[in-house]
DNA sequence: GAGCGTGTTCGACATTACCGAAAGGACTCC
DNA sequence: GGAGTCCTTTCGGTAATGTCGAACACGCTC
């Protein structure tokens, strides 16, 4: 594990969440490295255009670069891909908004987003990240990761976002046995207030989750007892569709659970 | 410079341009490094999330974190933000999309797009990294960038993106001038058959380029005799107006070309 | 104008990452 | 089926490399 890159990254970490300008004492109080260092790796930054730095105030920020990569990230998804026909179809199907998303440490990362079709202003999410254990996609994902990254994972903080959101390990570790046993997840209001989410895992030809799939809408219509069957239905089957184009076989130890 | 930092970004740059999944071998020949040293290197990028390995083919692409990134920069952005309401005014004014870029190496990449008001499907494109020399948005930046900056770039190579594309160090000196000239840059099917696009800079505080504004669309429409005028007018109008929010004052260098 | 807060430069130390060579697998082709 | 040929990955010595303390230059506030 090489050092300096490693802090590089924290860097890039550090500028990319919450405060977007930040002096290079601040970034090296954060991270508890001498300013002479952050500098160094700063300037490396810049000169590829990862960060950049404002040349008025001399503090530093993410640069144009970065939108560049998670373009090219978004482009070579194979994920992204796969799944855009199915999750389209979903939105059809649903008249709810989809959205497709991966893991990346603690957080789901959205890899796609479909609008609802009903011509009212969205702003697109792509590229948003939420932490994990307050969204149905973060739930579908967990609950069928290997038992060592799972526990990784559980161990770190879990802020709440809203008044609903499940932060104890008991109250996690139930929900996710209740996804692996239906092979769905439901969240209800635990991101944003008025928001719910159903979701269900994406499974690689590996057999191992690949990502996710869900509808997000407002909880009073997603989790109405008139629709709430056929739309977990609907994402339950749309999950399995881009599995199955990811090549997954029949027999992978989450297909099993799915059917 | 920090040397593994740079190599670090170097990887990146090679996993983000063209072939999405790349090897060891093939990253350490392109960029004439020892194997183990991109091996290391790869590891570490991948304990970050910057570099997915796929586990069945063990080769490497870019991990959802640049993703993350990339939103968080496009979050933070100043450039971006002033621009999205004069932006969407552009666009109601004169029915053809709308994209707003900044510079990063040779290329400018799109931070913000606003569909042609017309309920036709649209591509998102903000993220695209288009080579400088290829369209108005380039013309516009790099024709009011700094002597030394601007030599910089025009020593970059120039491929031809269409047939019309130019590529020679004159025919792009002249296009420069008479972007200086006029305020405005054009472009007639450079980077795209059947579109053209014509952009003005926007200026910062501090009197240099942030960035341009531009009208993107069909050729024949965006060219026409009788609209042209009409939507240069609007472009530098709504140049002149992100810039003054970002602060710009009236006698910058840059300004005083537009007036 | 003194004091504090920046971002930045310098240089010596020893930590650190580089690379040659070789090992462990997977696949193909005889 | 077994030898050949890729591939990714591991090891360990060497010297190049990045780290950090201290000091500099600048802008701002009091």
């Amino acid at each position: 594990m090489i050092q300096s890159v490693e802090r590089a990254a924290a860097i890039l970490g550090v500028l990319g969440s919450g405060t977007p300008r930040l002096g290079v004492t601040e970034i090296a109080n954060r991270l508890g490295l001498a300013k002479p260092t952050v500098y160094g790796l700063l300037r490396t930054l810049v000169a590829h255009d990862l960060v950049a730095q404002d040349s008025l105030t001399g503090k530093y920020s993410l640069g144009p670069g970065v939108l560049q990569l998670g373009n090219a990230y978004l482009d070579g998804s194979e994920l992204r891909a796969r799944s855009l026909l199915w999750a389209e179809s979903l939105a059809q199907r649903a008249n709810e908004a989809v959205w497709v998303a991966t893991l990346s440490g603690t957080r789901v990362i959205v890899l796609h987003h479909v609008f609802r079709p009903d011509n009212t202003v969205q702003i697109l999410e792509v590229g948003a990240a939420i932490p994990w254990h307050a969204c149905a996609l973060g739930h579908a994902i967990v609950a069928h990761l290997r038992a060592e990254e799972a526990a990784r994972i559980m161990a770190a903080d879990r802020a709440p976002l809203t008044g609903r959101t499940k932060t104890t390990r008991a109250a996690l570790g139930q929900a996710l046995a209740q996804v692996r046993r239906r092979g769905y997840a439901i969240e209800d209001q635990e991101a944003t207030v008025g928001d719910a989410g159903i979701a269900a895992p994406i499974v690689n030809r590996e057999g191992t989750v690949a990502g996710s799939i869900a509808l997000v809408g407002p909880a009073e219509r997603l989790l109405a007892h008139t629709a709430k069957d056929d739309l977990i239905r609907a994402v339950v089957d749309s999950a399995r569709s881009v599995s199955r184009d990811l090549g997954a076989g029949r027999g992978g130890s989450v297909l099993t659970a799915l059917s």
